[in-house]
DNA sequence: TGCTAAGCGAGACGGTACGTCCCGTCTTAAT
DNA sequence: ATTAAGACGGGACGTACCGTCTCGCTTAGCA
């Protein structure tokens, strides 16, 4: 993102300047959207130039992705032996990273990367790979341990995890609920789980060692 | 979405207005999306002045939408007797209504909408609802006949469906793919149909007589 | 002024505009002054419409000169044997016609009427000559007694009298004061009467008469 | 006039946009007047923007006067040992000064300056005070030599004047002649004169040495 | 130590668009 | 024919940002 070239000779660039500038961006995010996201106003609020902006991010889209590189730190994937308990908190992982932002705000950003095929991959390897890897592993475990079906497409159930966090956060405005994930969850492992009865029945008793909450 | 207040007096408004400025708004749409549709130049090119627009649609997000309202159109639910068909062809429905419009300025809209209770319940009324309805009735009718498991909640399945084409459409920059809608309703179905295979043996002898290609 | 052709068809114009209007604007003149005068707002605050204003005014200098030709209302000229009296006198024709107004008010009028002959005669005849013809028979008066030098051209001694007021009222922003003006009658007097002393020293037992305060 | 804060920082202003505009802003004066005068017009004409004027100059008031001052060039006062010569030549300076502008014009900047004291005052120190200031120096030497009474009020004398000069420029919508400036002075030094007579058979011996036009 | 290349703040530049206000004209239905 | 109501094309307002530029000054690493 930040277009640093050959380094070396010339006056070094104040990273203070980067972090006051993400801060500020990231406030402005937060508060109003990415619509109201102006360089002006960050200059502003970073009591910095635009100059000094534009030096580090072109476009008002790479600076809002950004702050959100700079904000989503994913955790690593669970392993309970509990295929459903997994699942669950890997949902954990999905929801919690994209808690951190207005659920807009991350659509916009999306929108704004329409015509841009580059920028696209960027947002893609931020904001949707880390929690998909996640959550990936996890099926393919489970897979293994032949809790799901061999024919199940995990790319395909990948998919309508994903789409349906992005939509109900954007569509309802509001994020997916924990009852909601569950919900979703149950549904999808009805069609892809070689014996869902019994995956219940063991998250069961996993629960109640582990009481792991959604 | 038009804001016509006691209608009777008063020069009545150019309907040519009206339809001028949809025309131009939506080849703008069409052309550059949304963050790039403004009053002005819509103005220009519909030949009319803002102030014209303004008295009809008071920001551009409206507008947008009286676009969108303006141009689906969504046909009545199919009713072949058989259930995968129906629900392959109510598909058809939600993807044909949203591929009249870019993938990504819908999304664009419905970030505009974010910060607006009522205009985001307008967005519902006119992009989301119309194909809910073709589908719900398509899959209560299914779950009267015993095809759908009794204890399946419909709006859930709506949801997924819902999501996943919204955000395949805008996370992949293009529409579902009418081979990913089967490989959706499948998955869906396997976990809800109360028994998914005699669904798919009934959807051949159809297919055969109808040939309902998606 | 006022723009009524054939009358005698038709729906009779309805009267209370006309005070309504009038009353209105010489309200916004008042207040914010000339170039804040609009038919839009005059409308608005008359209860009517901009046409209906439109139909008996055809600019807002017409409908400003309305406003003061519907104010002013000059008294007739004085006559107490007195030249230096009289003229004292006078003066306060001229004052008082121009304190019913803002000083600025009328200048701006008359910009407004730089460009265009008819209006500004029409500016002459209701703003310049009520009092101008009030001093006129006054001073020629006192040029029939024998005060005034035969030789001495009243045209000029009322452009002068005429020239300080209204400049005063202007780039002073106020109004003349009666002391200012008292100086101004003993410069112009000093210089067109036959014998000056002599018409203070009859000014003085007059004043004891009849006290006229300027 | 010019709003410059603490040159030195920062890319300077270009000066050709400053004659630019002036230019063009004058032009406009000349040919429609003040209330023809836009910003939106002078950028065009002077090509460049709106906003590089607002930097400059804040109202249409403000700019107006800038040409005003920018045009006006009083010269020195005449010195020729004859009173009357002197003042009829300090008259020139007035009008010379006053006919590189429409008459109508400064008025109406000085309307606009009305509810605005600051203005008021740039406006009495651009157009007031330098002929003022020349024919002030004229008339105290006049009375040092003795041609004027010691108690004529020199400050009275120059209101008359600037009021009859103004006036009958606004008014008549045009300016003084030199015969109506001549008969103006006569009135005035009549009465201001220690001995007028006199002043005028100096004159004339003057006058056919230099032969003075006014 | 002094050169040079960049960073930096400040702020002007030509632009585009905003949302508002008013203009003077028109169309309609009601009086 | 006038009225209230209100739309029409048009023009200008003053503001906000855009992305670029020109300055004079600062801050390094390299010679």
């Amino acid at each position: 993102m930040d277009v640093r070239k050959g380094a070396g000779a010339g006056r070094p660039r104040d990273p203070g300047i980067d972090t006051a500038v993400l801060t500020a961006a990231g406030r402005q995010l937060d508060d109003r959207g990415f619509q109201a996201l102006s360089f002006e106003s960050v200059a502003r609020t970073a009591h910095t130039t635009r100059a000094a902006i534009y030096r580090r991010w072109p476009t008002r889209t790479h600076l809002a992705l950004a702050v959100v590189a700079w904000r989503l730190d994913v955790p690593p994937a669970p392993d309970t032996g509990c295929t459903l308990c997994d699942l669950a908190e890997g949902m954990k992982v999905f929801l919690s990273a994209f808690r951190t932002l207005r659920p807009d705000v991350l659509n916009a950003i999306h929108v704004a990367c329409a015509n841009d095929e580059e920028l696209r991959a960027e947002y893609r390897r931020i904001v949707d790979e880390p929690p998909r890897a996640v959550v990936t592993g996890l099926l393919q475990r489970a897979q293994r341990r032949g809790d799901l079906r061999e024919d199940v497409d995990i790319g395909s159930l990948l998919d309508i995890l994903n789409a349906v966090i992005h939509h109900r956060a954007v569509v309802g405005a509001t994020h997916l609920s924990n009852d909601e994930a569950e919900a979703l969850i149950e549904i999808l492992m009805r069609g892809a789980a070689s014996d869902y009865e019994r995956l219940v029945a063991h998250s069961r008793t996993i629960d109640i060692q582990h009481s792991l909450p959604l």
